[in-house]
This record gives structure tokens, C-alpha cells and sequence, in this order.
RNA sequence: GCCGACCUGGCGCAAUUGGUAGCGCAUCGCACUUGUAAUGCGAGGGUUAGGGGUUCGAGUCCCCUGGUCGGCUCCA
């Protein structure tokens, strides 16, 4: 370390005070290999950038989310390295850590194939082995402009600035433009650069190997369907091989997970190739759980003061001009069906027709059921629920699973209030929805507050109205005590919303239940209450699905237990299984008076070996199995074995009832 | 909708440079009657997603349609 002449600077480096020569950087404050960056009075800076007298510095370590975004965004430079290596002529888009990895787009003549992404692995490798400096470097936009000539998305960049950019903060921030230079050590040459913020690792031999290049992808240019295509590569980079395997590992359990693979695994549901994208069937076994997923909402709804109802699945155009939805979101709707035209020889129209659509959404029917008659203040909150059956024309592209379908059943409430209750009831219908969400097994959940944003034509009705209406919505959710994540821009097109998202059992999220305050439609379509005072008013309306969709939750939940059920909704709840054929008699004896009690319990009289049957019912993730042999008949006892392979010997039947009735009961996952 | 990859009996997979479809599981039959994750033997089942083209010959090559997957966009 050179001494200083004459002068020092101080610094705090992480709140300590530390003296340094003048002119020094991070790297003389931080000798250990796993701090890559420093935050310099909260700004996030090279180990390379210079010391003032008086900053305040923290060491910024590979494995925190500073670092690891930083080690990303260095893997997403250095692929790009790659791709020009061996192309020269791919166009650099943008390149940005994301969750877990990175990725970086290209415009290529030919779209990369797997094969390129080994190839691009093994030049990455060599680049990373090389150990290139990453050097920072401050230039201005005319410079930039002839240094990057040959790349028109980063002069397009350069245009933009700050906060303009969206996507492309990477590239360009706030502040200065700056170039990272990849230096080559031995020659101290520059061997690639690009425009970028920074910051970036020293060195990129620090990149080390556990990285994968994951995926190829096309992606619209700055996110905007009207512009080009670019080629997209997803990669991954972690601190150690250990953290990338275990990240790896994470996918695959995700993957075992997936409830398209269970659906078809667990003979659940299936989407047959004949009926059309995103159009599901259930199976038997995913019809009883369907069946009793509902019937316990059903229930819970009836004791919460909401009224059955039920609409068709299709109207005359005329119900979803009133609503908006056809000026709206025609495009999100099956067309139409023209019924009852008559045209003459001439091909002159003698009748006009009837345009009839599936219906998107529930609430215009809803609402002719509340204008049916006339309605008292007494009526409200009036409280009609419906699993409502609405089919939406989804682009083909974002169909998934059961997860994103174009068919599927709304557990679809709509609250008719006076303005005085609003807030009570919706109160109410939060505390209903997360408790009903955690019947079901969801218990971690945030809430996130949707609105409008300002200038946005999407959005119908008064501001004021808006303003009042989110006001409410936030002071219900904050009342929650959840923790409430705002959503600016993500309302519904006639009002504010509050969204329950769940964290599964391996920490996903899912957006489940949304709750929804409209001042639009009544307005739309003229309702109205006398109130106490005789006057006419209008009631506000609340929009309320619970699971969102059947289907969805219902894939949700697959994934959440990994098609391992709790007891209540298992498709069956206990099996059978003999030792041997004369024992199963004394099973179906046992089956009969479990199924007195509604236990849905099969015996397996197939003639399989014993340990067979253990393994195929294991597959099939019976929470229950119950093994009689000779010795538990002799004792008048079963034997159980549950999923993770433990058992219980010589149980007396009664008591092996009773702990199946206890367990489907407390919906306990067994 | 856009870009790319893919589609072989119910399911999971094989089939050298285009040469005439195999395996495992499942299903069915027979035998076995078994104490906690696969008993044995045998049988049936595919116009290789659908259609068209190139070729003496196509699961293999080309085109169209449908569907799936990964992204982008969208998500009332």
C-alpha cells in the first residue's frame, strides 16, 4: 500500500470511521473476495470508484440482493461479449438482472436454438477465465453516439435518458452516461465495451462457474408489442455452484408441482384437443374435489348472508353494451353469434338478427336480478353469489393449465350497499375472504391496493369518485393489518381494487381473491334504493370473487399440497387394501361404515400384490391407506399407512374411525 | 396475437445419413393368495396430431391447419 503524501481522507465505512490515503478506492477498504461493490452514501458504486473525504461506505457482498443483481448484470454482459464473439453482427438490446438470473436480447438474423446456448456457455466460460477488467468510463451523449454507431437500440437508449427508459435503467440512469470498457488484463486492451450504469464485478473471473445460459425467447423491443421482435436469453449466475444447484433444485420441485403434470398424474382434469385451447374437463376424481371445494363455499357463503342466484351463459348484446364491456373489452369476448337474421334473394336483410356472447363477466345479470324490482334501503346490503360459469377470448399465447383458461367458473358475489355500509361491508368481505382462503390451507397473504392511473382513457367514471373509492379501499385493507403493496395503473376499468395474494407452501405467490368497488355500473345502468328519507339513491356495488376462478384456485391448490390434499378434499380418502383376498370381506365391511359417514373410501380388490397396491395408491397420494391381515382381523383392528411411509399396527376399528372422521373434519393434511 | 421449440399406442420414451414402427408402465387373460413402494407368463392396442407436397420409398425433408411448451404482449 503506497503511503500517503501528506494527506488523508476519512471515511465510515459501515458506520466506523476509517482514514485512507487520498486518491484510494474500495478495493483498499475491502480485501475480502466476497465484497464485489460498495454503496457510497447509498449509491451503489465499483470497488474501483474513487474516496471522497467524509463518505459514508458499505461493502456490498456478492451474496446480498445488491450483489447478486450486480453479479447478474456482469453474466449478462459477458454473454453478450459471447454473442458478438461468435456473430458480430448481433445488435445488443438491453440486459438486466431479473429474479434469479438474467437475460440479455439481441437483434439477429437467425433466432438462437439450444445448440447456441452450449456454444455460448463455452464462450462465456473463456471470457470469464480471461479475467477482463470491467472499466467504468463517464462520456457524453455526442461521444456515445459515435462509439456506438454500429448499435442503433443503444443510440435509441442514449435518446431516451432517465426515466424514460423503463426496461433500459440498466443502460442508461439518472445520472451521467457512462461505457463500461472489458479490459483485457495482459494487455490492458479493450476487448469489448457497452453502455451501462454499472455497477459491475472487478473482474470477470469473479463470475466463476455457476452460471447456465436457461432459455431463448422472443421479446418485444422495450416491451412494446409495435415494435421488433428481439432474440431473448435467460440465464442464471449464483455466488457458487452450491447456490446454482440449489436454485436448479428449486425448479424441479416447482416442476413436480406443476398442476398440469398432477392433473394428469392423479387423473384429475385434462384440456382434450377437441374442444379447444384453455377448455378444461374434470375427471372424476378432480369433479369430487371440485364438487367439494364448492359445496363448502357454498355453505360458508349461506352463513354469511349472501343469497344463491343464478344467469346464462349467454345475452343479447344489448346486456353488455349497457355495461360497457363491448366498448370496452370486446376483444377479450368470444364474437358474437348472429341468430335470427332472415335475408332475402337479393342478399337484402328482410329481419334483423340478434347478436348473442358468452358472457365475460357476471355482474350485468346480476345487476337485472337487483333491478327486478324495487329496493329499499332494508334490502341492502343485498348479497347475490353465483359460481358463475364466463368465457373470455384469451390470446392463444397466454393460455395455461388451469391457470389461464378461456372457460371457467367465477365464485362471483356482487354486494348492492348504501354508501353508510360500504365500509362495514367491506370490512366484512375481507375478514369472509381470508378466513374462507385459509379453510382451504392458504395462510400467508399481502394485499395489494389497485388504481388508476392518471390520463389512462381505460379507466371510466369521475375522479372524484375514484379518489373516495380508493380511499375507502385502503383504509379497509390497511385495517387488515396485512401488509398492503400498492398497484398503480392495475384497477379494472370501472373501479379500484384490493387483491389477496397468497404465498404457497414453496413461497410463490398467486393473486386469489379480488375485491372490487364499481361506481360505474349502477350509474351505467340507472339503479337505485329509497332510502329511509324517502329520496331515491344509488346503491354502490361490490365485486367479489373469492378463488378468483374454480379452475384456478383449484390448480393453486394442486401445486400448494403438490396433489398431496388434505383429507377433506382428497378424491378419495381412504383405501383398502387387503393382505391377501380373504381379508378384504372384513375392509368392505369397515368401507361400509366409513361411508355411512360420507368418508369416500374404496377397497382395492384388484389382484395385485399387497405391495403393489401400497405403491400405486401411494402414487396416487391416498391420504389413507388401511392394510387387515390376520392379525387385525383376529383383533377386530386395522392397520394404517400413511403417505410418508410410517404406519400404525392393530388400531380397533372404532378408534381408526374416529381418527379418520377427526382428520377429515379439522381439514388437517395427513 | 407475435417469436422459437415440440407433437410417435392411455402415459413416459426409442427408431443410424429418408428403407417400411419398438420398449417400459398401464389395459386384458391365465396362474399365484402374499403383512407395508413393482409376482410370473401370455395377449391386444399405433393410417407416427390432421391435411397436402417432394421421393421408387417419409416418423424422419417441405408447406398449411390444430394443439402443447418457453417467452413477449395482454390479463375486465
Amino acid at each position: 500500500m503506497a503511503k500517503s503524501r501528506g494527506f488523508e481522507v476519512q471515511v465510515k465505512v459501515n458506520g466506523q470511521p476509517v482514514e485512507v490515503d487520498a486518491g484510494s478506492d474500495g478495493f483498499k477498504l475491502f480485501t475480502e473476495k466476497t465484497i464485489v461493490a460498495m454503496r457510497v452514501g447509498g449509491e451503489l458504486r465499483d470497488l474501483a470508484h474513487k474516496l471522497q473525504d467524509g463518505d459514508q461506505i458499505e461493502g456490498v457482498s456478492i451474496g446480498s440482493p445488491d450483489g447478486l443483481n450486480i453479479l447478474r448484470h456482469s453474466a449478462a454482459h459477458v454473454l453478450a461479449q459471447a454473442v458478438q464473439n461468435i456473430n458480430p453482427e448481433a445488435k445488443l438490446g438491453i440486459g438486466p438482472p431479473v429474479t434469479d438470473g438474467f437475460y440479455y436480447d439481441f437483434d439477429v438474423d437467425q433466432p438462437f436454438t439450444p445448440e447456441d446456448l452450449r456454444a455460448l456457455e463455452k464462450q462465456m466460460q473463456k471470457i470469464i477465465q480471461s479475467g477482463q477488467r470491467f472499466v467504468r468510463r463517464v462520456t457524453n451523449d455526442g461521444d456515445a453516439r459515435v462509439e456506438l454507431a454500429s448499435e442503433p437500440y443503444k443510440l435509441e437508449l442514449i435518446g431516451l435518458k432517465g426515466s424514460d427508459v423503463g426496461d433500459g435503467a440498466a443502460e442508461v440512469g439518472a445520472g451521467e452516461l457512462t461505457i463500461y470498457d472489458n479490459i483485457d488484463p495482459a494487455t490492458g486492451n479493450t476487448i469489448w465495451k457497452d453502455l451501462c450504469r454499472g455497477p459491475h464485478l472487478p473482474n470477470t473471473r469473479m463470475i466463476g462457474q455457476a452460471f447456465a445460459l436457461t432459455r431463448v425467447a422472443a421479446a418485444y423491443w422495450r416491451g412494446n408489442e409495435k415494435n421488433k421482435q428481439l432474440q431473448r436469453i435467460y440465464g442464471t449466475a449464483w455466488p457458487s455452484k452450491d447456490e446454482l444447484r440449489a436454485h436448479q433444485e428449486r425448479l424441479e420441485e416447482a416442476a413436480k408441482r406443476d398442476h398440469r403434470r398432477l392433473g394428469a398424474e392423479l387423473d384429475l382434469f385434462s384440456f382434450p384437443e377437441e374442444i379447444g385451447s384453455g377448455l378444461a374437463v374434470f375427471h372424476p376424481k378432480g369433479g369430487t374435489m371440485r364438487r367439494v371445494m364448492e359445496d363448502y363455499s357454498r355453505k360458508r357463503h349461506e352463513e354469511s348472508g349472501y343469497e344463491f342466484v343464478y344467469s346464462p351463459h349467454i345475452t343479447k348484446s344489448h346486456l353488455f353494451e349497457a355495461s360497457g364491456h363491448l366498448q370496452w373489452y370486446a376483444d377479450g369476448m368470444f364474437p358474437p353469434m348472429r341468430l335470427d337474421e332472415e335475408i332475402d334473394e337479393q342478399g337484402v336483410v328482410r329481419k334483423q338478427g340478434q347478436d348473442y356472447y358468452l358472457k365475460p363477466m357476471n355482474c350485468p345479470f346480476h345487476i337485472l336480478i337487483f333491478k327486478s324490482q324495487s329496493r329499499s334501503y332494508r334490502d341492502l346490503p343485498l348479497r347475490l353469489f353465483e359460481f358463475g360459469s364466463v368465457y373470455r377470448y384469451e390470446k392463444s399465447g397466454t393460455l395455461h393449465g388451469l391457470t389461464r383458461v378461456r372457460g371457467m367458473t367465477q365464485d362471483d358475489a356482487h354486494l348492492f350497499v348504501t354508501p353508510e355500509t360500504m365500509e362495514s361491508e367491506l370490512t366484512n368481505v375481507l375478514n369472509f375472504v381470508l378466513g374462507l382462503l385459509r379453510d382451504y390451507g392458504l395462510d400467508d397473504f399481502y394485499l395489494e391496493l389497485s388504481t388508476k392511473e392518471a390520463g389512462n382513457p381505460k379507466f371510466v367514471g369521475d375522479d372524484s369518485i375514484w379518489q373516495s373509492a380508493t380511499a375507502t379501499l385502503e383504509k379497509v385493507a390497511l385495517q387488515s393489518g396485512l401488509e398492503l403493496v400498492p398497484d398503480p395503473g392495475g384497477a379494472a376499468f370501472y373501479g379500484p381494487k384490493i387483491s389477496v395474494q397468497a404465498r404457497d407452501a414453496i413461497g410463490r405467490t398467486w393473486q386469489m381473491s379480488t375485491i372490487q368497488l364499481d361506481f360505474n355500473l349502477p350509474q351505467r345502468f340507472d339503479l337505485e334504493y329509497t332510502a329511509p328519507d324517502g329520496t331515491r339513491q344509488r346503491p354502490i356495488m361490490i365485486h367479489r370473487a373469492l378463488f378468483g376462478s374454480v379452475e384456478r384456485f383449484f390448480g393453486v391448490l394442486t401445486e400448494h399440497y403438490a396433489g398431496h390434499f388434505p383429507a377433506w378434499l382428497a378424491p378419495v380418502q381412504v383405501v383398502g387394501i387387503p393382505v391377501a383376498d380373504e381379508f378384504a370381506p372384513y375392509l368392505d365391511e369397515i368401507a361400509t361404515q366409513l361411508r355411512a359417514k360420507g368418508v369416500r373410501i374404496t377397497v382395492d380388490h384388484s389382484d395385485d400384490r399387497m405391495q403393489k397396491k401400497i405403491l400405486n395408491h401411494t402414487k396416487a397420494k391416498v391420504p389413507f391407506m388401511l392394510i387387515a391381515g390376520g392379525q387385525d382381523r383376529d383383533s377386530n383392528a386395522i392397520s394404517f399407512r400413511f403417505l410418508d411411509g410410517t404406519q400404525q399396527n392393530g388400531i380397533p376399528v372404532a378408534g381408526a374411525i374416529e381418527r379418520i372422521l377427526k382428520a377429515i373434519d379439522s381439514k388437517a393434511q395427513v
